[in-house]
DNA sequence: CAAACTACCTGACTGC
DNA sequence: TGCAGTCAGGTAGTTT
């Protein structure tokens, strides 16, 4: 479920409730909430000290003030909580870590994930990267990210364009509802090949996203229901800007024509069948 | 190798 | 009401 704008605004959650806290009393509560190529244990993690939180993509790691990170993903529908400690579950608790030291006291972080396709676990850094991370590919908003070359790479490619800018180890961050909103934004029907874009209309495409995605940050992220939330359970709102995902049978902002669905690679696609030849 | 397909889960919703 | 089928924001492993 979330995408850079909505890992990103958790991440920033983060950033804000649990640098310079320790984590203690930490508890796996489910048999596949670590991911089986962990290092070690999250328990193992017990007492270490948030120093930072990064992301690469949709990627997110807890940096420590010991060698190892904490590295996470959200998956479709995970989600990190700051609640009292005590306060009732939440219906799909996965993990626990008690907040100790500085000023909020009695706090407690929760890793929340009802369809389990998230995941937690230790990972060393390399060029203060994570192992786990190392073959994402920078995202839209990373100094590293080198857009001449990733056009360049998506013009040599024989697939279709929306497959392409899904994949994380071309570029990463997009996600199915940036990836149709982009598409729409450009002009581009999903299944165009890459190779017969022009570099200019490729261009378009990724300025596109980054601003849509851009956007949608400012807003907090999208979300259609309580499946994404911030760390404090709030919802984001971009969802009124979407112009295709999610509004099949609507019409077209731009001609007025229905928006459309189609199915491939085994997901859902919207896009105006005017606009996007 | 690149590209396409499949599996991994739970739960909400639709139509019979 | 029950039950089968469909759908959901992602990634990784396998197959072609």
């Amino acid at each position: 479920m979330p995408e850079l704008p909505e890992v990103e605004t958790v991440r920033r959650g983060l950033e804000r409730w649990v640098i310079g806290k320790k984590l203690k009393n930490i508890q796996a509560l489910h048999p596949r909430v670590e991911r089986p190529d962990s290092w070690a244990p999250i328990t193992s993690l017990e007492g270490a000290k948030v120093t930072g939180i990064s992301r690469r993509g949709k990627f997110l790691w807890f940096e420590l003030d010991r060698p190892q990170v904490l590295m996470a993903h959200l998956g479709m529908s995970g989600q990190f909580l700051v609640q009292p400690i005590g306060k009732v579950d939440e219906r799909h608790v996965r993990a626990r870590f008690t907040l100790a030291g500085g000023l909020q006291k009695n706090r407690e972080l929760r890793f929340i994930d009802q369809r389990t396709f998230g995941w937690l676990a230790v990972d060393n850094l390399t060029d203060g990267i994570p192992s786990m991370a190392a073959h994402i590919a920078p995202d839209l908003f990373d100094p590293n990210f080198d857009q001449a070359s990733i056009v360049a790479n998506l013009r040599n490619r024989k697939s279709k364009i929306k497959s392409a800018i899904l994949d994380q180890q071309i570029l990463s961050g997009i996600g199915n509802i940036y990836a149709d909103e982009s598409l729409w934004a450009a002009k581009i029907h999903p299944e165009r090949i890459c190779g017969d874009l022009s570099a200019k209309k490729i261009n378009l495409l990724i300025d596109s996203a980054r601003e849509i995605m851009a956007r949608a940050l400012e807003s907090g992220g999208t979300s259609f229901d309580d499946l994404y939330i911030n760390v404090n359970g709030e919802s984001g709102y971009f969802e009124v800007q979407l112009e295709v995902y999610g509004c099949e049978g609507e019409p077209c902002s731009r001609c007025g024509r229905l928006i459309k669905r189609i199915s491939f690679a085994n997901r859902s696609s919207h896009f105006c069948p005017y606009c996007q030849k």
